[in-house]
DNA sequence: ATTTAGCACTCATTAGATAAGAGTGCTAAC
DNA sequence: GTTAGCACTCTTATCTAATGAGTGCTAAAT
């Protein structure tokens, strides 16, 4: 168990290493004004943090660096609630308040505010489709041979495919096809799209000529078979500030991850309910290994809807940067459920 | 006016470096099998060489580099048509003979295969919408204050944009106005709607309540207001791997600028017929002072369409690139003349 | 009149050597 | 229990050769 003043004497390191990036030197710490002992005294409570595993020596004769399980403690434990100013807050603030009706807009802004008020790279993945339901489906032919289906979900979301169509079928068979879905469909969750697809509908087509279900095939192709990972990322090249990104091949690493998409939006899938934060090596990922990600998520009703997270290094500030993101995801469940 | 023999050593001084990235000393030179001459001559070739401003020093005794100029001469008149490797045709081919029907998904590709094949990063613009024309105009209500608008094009790009409804908006009034629009603006171009709404239509509308004047205005700010630039970006992180810009501060500034679209999609409208190459300071761009930028256009019909374009340090593979490019501005052309 | 061999000279890079400074750990005194 | 004092360690910066790649020039060879 850790003394008072190992505890403060923790603090220090972390809070000044947060923002100097240097090793914290014993006589610093005792230069601080919450602190009232020696240089020599902390260097006796350093040697016994040190001991502990909280912090580290860069070598034989440095001043200390937080370690993993010092950041992790410092989180778990040191962590006071941080009183936002209130710029920050008018920032967020200012960005929702403007009557935004697109689930692609909000979130993608929330990403801009987040990565723009804490220099780090905001991910936010989502919102899923838990609760969308199909409210309109559309074959709009273009040319003989091509045409666009589109579909629209009740939260206003559109996806959209061109594509080829074949000889053999007419436009009126589209058009049917069409009339037939939308009967069956509409209001159905577009999760259970793909089900229903299968049990209800292709039965109820088969009754009728085959073309109907190749042209069914077209459009289940065209519209159901890819589900892309909707994945907003903001403040790339927020990372390139970092002092400790100075190294080209870190950087390289680090983006490659960020590109991959799919990996990324796994990652923040799994995460649970409330904030949770990721530190060093407690990322399972490789290249991740040198940074930070803190996750929360967002809800609509009880059903989570989403992630959103932001990566950075070690040296984070978790205080201000986990207030951020709290506010950000109330923020963010507030105006989904406004809207249902 | 050059000797041949200059020319020569102009050539292998250009196309060492663009593949060792280091200076190149007449002794190098002279080991090539394509040149018959002592390491002095060379010397002396290269003396003047410098004199006339093709090749620089980079320090009182080291080999050459090429300058500025050296490169555009090079580009200008030692450019000897490239032979594609059959594997690089191969890649292009296949990505283009899967038949893709929209504009985003070709045009997504070929930025994608263009900075795989080069390892620069690709930009590519467009397309501009000159020959599109509207298709269908649809509103459809998602709750009693939301609805969404849908713009689907000829070309099977589809446009939409949720917003709220007023209160004193009722559901029908929507649907007459969107029939009205689509009465009149079906097979308008696109570029022209603007103009044709205010002409024609606002006429027509006024002649009924103005609850349509209301829904009017507000399906305007929602689909015609900003036409958002169409930039598609590939192979960002493939600057990391230039050994040019391994400072940190140069990636930062050229990063800060692609991450501008509007800014990069003026540069690459303002480009004219034909591949064009811009070499260091010919770029107007600050950050782009230590690269090139080659762009070429493709067209519909006649119209020019869109551009394509390689960002990479100014050592460039011109050769090679300018053949890709060319190859893949024609495929471009030619799939989307293939559609209309 | 070219071309080339030879050589002195320049400059970047590297390694070692030294000095300064920051910080520690330990001991002894308070 | 706390602190002053001091030896010790290690980093960083600066300096000095030493090395080597490459040039420019001169004089000889073709």
């Amino acid at each position: 168990m850790l003394s008072n003043r190992q505890l403060l004497v923790l603090q220090v390191i972390i809070d000044e290493f947060i923002h100097s990036a240097q090793p914290i030197g014993s006589r610093a710490i005792s230069k601080k004004e919450e602190v009232s002992f020696s240089s020599a005294t902390i260097r006796n409570e350093m040697a016994d943090l040190e001991d502990l595993g909280y912090i580290e020596k860069t070598h034989s004769s440095s001043g200390r660096v937080p370690s993993e399980k010092g950041y992790r403690f410092y989180v778990d434990h040191l962590l006071s609630p941080f009183h936002l100013s209130s710029a920050d807050l008018n920032v967020i603030n200012h960005t929702f308040e403007k009557g935004m009706v697109e689930f692609e807009q909000v979130v993608q802004k929330s990403a801009k505010v987040l990565s723009d008020l804490t220099n780090y790279t905001s991910i936010i993945l989502g919102p899923e489709v838990f609760e969308t339901k199909l409210k309109k489906l559309q074959i709009i032919s273009l040319s003989d041979h091509t045409a666009v289906a589109i579909l629209v979900t009740n939260t206003g979301h559109v996806e959209h495919r061109s594509f080829s169509v074949p000889a053999q079928i007419q436009p009126t068979d589209l058009e049917k096809l069409v009339n037939i879905l939308n009967d069956r469909l509409v209001d159905v969750p577009i999760i259970q799209l793909h089900e229903k697809l299968h049990t209800e509908v292709s039965d109820l087509l088969n009754t009728y000529t085959n073309n109907y279900d190749t042209a069914y095939q077209y459009l289940k192709a065209a519209l159901f078979e890819e589900q892309p990972v909707k994945l907003y990322v903001g403040g790339k090249t927020n990372i390139l500030m970092q002092p400790e990104f100075k190294d080209i091949e870190k950087i390289r690493s680090l983006y490659s991850i960020i590109e991959k998409e799919d990996k990324l939006a796994d990652l923040l899938r799994s995460t649970s309910d409330g904030i949770k934060v990721s530190i060093g090596q407690e990322n399972k990922i490789d290249a991740m290994q040198d940074c930070s990600l803190i996750t929360a998520t967002y809800t609509l009703g009880d059903r989570q809807m989403g992630t959103i997270a932001l990566l950075g290094p070690k040296r984070m500030e978790y205080s201000r940067v986990i207030s951020l993101i709290n506010v950000l995801s109330n923020q963010l469940s507030r105006t989904f459920n406004s809207w249902y």
